[in-house]
DNA sequence: TTTAATGCAAACATTTTGCACCCTG
DNA sequence: CAGGGTGCAAAATGTTTGCATTAAA
């Protein structure tokens, strides 16, 4: 068993929970692209393109229950459906959204964390995961 | 008319398109409450509360209009439905989610927006609008 | 009077759920 | 083999749209 399933089969044995074949399955096509911001629909249809056959109910039961551990979370960049990225090591980073092609870049949000900390516990608020969204131009599109 | 109705005719007017009462009443629902984050359905009920009779399809087709001029900001607490507030004078605020009774404050992000712009540019891209969301827990969630 | 705005109902898109059956631990 | 997991179909939720009617300019 590789890293990626021994780190779900963790989250999962703690809370006497099944790892099964599907939940790695989707676990994986998330941790297998980090910057792919998929959607339930994208993780299903991939899946069964690879011959897997799961349901799209179980693609959301088990998006919920990745996002409940913690080991992936949901954005939402303004459509009417979330999207979906694995939690990584890293500091965390925001979304730069272009609003004339849609691509969606990350940008590192590591001098921005601490402002944000100091912020939120100024107003007795402890803060926890956070999300930035900036919509704007990216290079090509600003240069039609 | 007063200052809102004024504000709004303008996008409007530019925008060869007419000024309601349904649309003023939209409007002036949520500046009267600028710290509301109604949602579609609530601003639906506050206003058949008040004897306006308006369909909920209205209502969507105004918060799209108003969010398109930029007079209405259209924001995302993690649930699957928007919710809504009027663009304001101040430089822009975040917003802290707490994660057990569900309150929305916001906080002052001046001291972000700087860093924010800088990150995007210099990753080649050019930031408008901005939106960031804080998830954690308030102070008298944090005493239960 | 012209053109846009609205209500209604139906369509749509996304996500959740009930239940019988299946599989992991 | 017990209890959680899954597929399927149906329901629930949130939002959009076609069309006949109404109202703003």
């Amino acid at each position: 068993m590789n890293k990626d399933a021994e780190a779900l089969q963790g989250c999962l044995r703690s809370r006497r929970l099944k790892l099964t074949k599907t939940r790695l399955a989707v676990f994986r096509e998330l941790t297998a692209f980090p910057d792919a911001h998929a959607n339930a629909y994208d993780i299903h249809e991939r899946l069964r393109k690879k011959g897997f056959r799961v349901s799209l109910a179980t693609i959301y039961r088990t998006l919920r229950l990745l996002v409940n551990t913690g080991l992936v979370s949901q954005i939402d960049f303004g459509e009417n459906h979330s999207h979906y990225e694995p939690e990584t090591a890293k500091t965390g980073h925001g979304h730069l959204i272009c609003l004339s092609c849609g691509k969606v870049r990350e940008f590192s949000r590591d001098r921005i964390l601490s402002e944000i900390t100091r912020a939120a516990r100024g107003m007795d608020f402890e803060p926890g995961k956070s999300s930035i969204q900036v919509f704007g131009f990216c290079r090509s599109c600003r240069r039609l």
